[in-house]
DNA sequence: AGATAACCGAGACGGTACGTCTCGTCTTGAT
DNA sequence: ATCAAGACGAGACGTACCGTCTCGGTTATCT
């Protein structure tokens, strides 16, 4: 999501062709010269496209690299096995694949570290990144529920709070496995960690929060 | 750590305060200005000495910045609270008591980010960093079976591939609420997060595969 | 005098009023920026007109400026003052008037340097500006030949030369003064520059170019 | 003369054969580009320096070019010819020699353009190379006087302004000729201004308003 | 005591990328 | 065919850091 124009029906429009262009030749980048060798005078020349174009439509190197990795976790899709906890193995095998490819590690990683300093930007990971992932959180849950493999909730400040653990649970130990320890994440590691996350939620709400 | 003189012993030896002065000049800039605008330039005049003199200890700004966050983890302590539950959310609240700490957060975010394309720096950060803190799983884990909280482990690979999954969940978990989910890790979280964790580890080897 | 459409009768007539706003719009923009800062899209701009459109009447900013600053020299007159030494005064203090305009100033010297590589743009140059003002020599000189103040000519070549000469000696001079010396072109200056002119001009044919 | 270090003796000093290298490479793409086509990096580039070294040293392209330039007027010398009208002949036949060379037309002209709107840049082109002229202007007309070719000036601040006249005319209609009306200095044109110059002179201050 | 050698600060050096600016062209829809 | 608007590829601008180098000068240990 570049920069809009400011509301105009006049002039030349923008060309469709030079966002995706430019997309791609960022995640390009990222795979040869990783985050912090990539320029954007090199983007600009990979995509065929002046420096101009590009700062026309994103801010800078940040903006540019979570648009590029964004469009990398479009294509998670949770698997309909029958059980939750095929469910849970299949979507977390699915992003670790994802995360395992470098223009990923290097792209996600950077904008979070510069996520640090700037609460703009991590907004904007939020909205392009996390927020489109947490669906597979709520629904994986509901079908559960509705297995009965998960007591119903009928709390639903309650529900968020337990999503957002999920959410922090499985992706930070994904990612950590995968960057930090620098491990691979494969089916073994997954099905440890899918039976401790599933027992450990199996009492959850029969002793809520207050523990 | 820094780099070695090539062994020797005559000529005039390197200054004892000038590594001190760097890695704290180091940590100030870091929070003032964060990683991506922190210049080894900047670092040298804060700390009262040449650019050259920093060039001769450290190789960059990466591994600089790696000696410079270790030392704020060597304050961790395994508190002897005298049940399992308590003593990891005491260690959990201290490791993200650091991690908020904004030179943590950048400083560490950034060179494990550079390190997914540098193996040397990776190495570092783990001997540095990582496997110092190690020691406080193998510790709380084996107090906890003293006490029965946990079921003896017998199979020292099993033990080590449980003790990397804890690792990787605690700190995944806590990293990931801190920096990307950008909430705080209070305790009202860690006491539902441990909560989860320990549930999930009961009867971890008991039934192995059981799920 | 902008470059001339194909000739064609069809299509949407060119804007009339356009060229006098053009024109107008690069002496303002002179006088504000001078020659090297003055763009083409500013000048546009402020004329109300589209970039496009000022291109398609002019080849660049030199023709451009040009042109502007052509129209200056067009209010010079000969005054008729019934001896040659108050008509020399009288257009020498003219042409000093109009130079000391920031837009002729900057205008005018601008292009002659630019000339200096572009053999078309010298032509240009002496078309439009330098060869209009040759008249005054002309005419005052024969003038004062009626008068009996300067003798008879009879060779028109070497008629022409004297010309050229003068043209360069009051031209030169004024320019001179005015940009390289930086002093003004006032009365006093005017009077002992005619008194050295005409004192050397006197016996000019009695001793022709020989010496 | 670059911009002068701030007083230290401390540091690696300035390489003393950069200078000379950036004022050839500075003539040398006058003479292939032009003012308006000379770019700072490509001056850098051919006097195999970096662009900051440039930049350290001098406020930009105009200054550095005056710089060029003006060392190309250090060559003009006062021949000593035994007669005023010789020696000015020499001199100016000189004069127009160096003024034919591109380098010279380009940067001179140019710099003389920009300064029409710089005090300072007027400034640094009067000393670096007008003043450094006029010498010949007051070195000539005292050898005249010894002659007893000019008359004695007593009034010091009348022998000023007659000074300044006569370097106006002189330099003025050197560089109209050259520059605006591209016609050659040649012998020919040079002994008829010449010889109207020193007619002009010669009664001047015997009757200094009769006119 | 003197020589030797590595250190120190300062700052200039050749490079590279930055983000901005202007160029002259091109593509719209509307006149 | 022209117009206003504005996006486009190209490339120079002047700045900031990079990591290296070259100075004069300062401690040390080893003769």
């Amino acid at each position: 999501m570049p920069i809009r124009s400011p509301a105009s029906r006049t002039g030349r429009p923008r060309s469709a062709t030079a966002d995706a262009a430019i997309l791609a030749a960022t995640r390009a980048a990222l795979v040869e010269l990783g985050w912090s060798k990539l320029t954007l005078g090199d983007v600009a020349t990979r995509a065929g496209v002046a420096k101009t174009t590009l700062y026309r439509r994103w801010a800078g190197k940040n903006e540019l690299v979570v648009d590029a990795v964004a469009e990398l976790f479009d294509e998670l899709e949770l698997p309909d096995s029958g059980s939750l906890a095929a469910d849970i193995e299949g979507v977390v095998l699915q992003f670790a694949a994802i995360l395992a490819r470098p223009e990923a590690k290097s792209g996600l990683m950077a904008v979070v570290t510069e996520a640090t300093r700037d609460d703009a930007l991590r907004s904007r990971i939020r909205a392009s990144v996390v927020d489109r992932q947490k669906r597979l959180v709520v629904e994986g849950r509901s079908r559960a529920q509705e297995r009965g493999e998960l007591p119903p909730e009928t709390d639903p400040a309650a529900a968020s709070r337990t999503e957002d653990l999920i959410f922090d649970m499985v992706a930070g130990a994904v990612v950590h496995r995968t960057l930090v320890s620098g491990e691979p994440v494969d089916e073994e590691w997954v099905r440890g960690f899918t039976l401790v996350l599933l027992r450990g939620l199996a009492g959850e709400t029969a002793h809520p929060a207050a523990g």
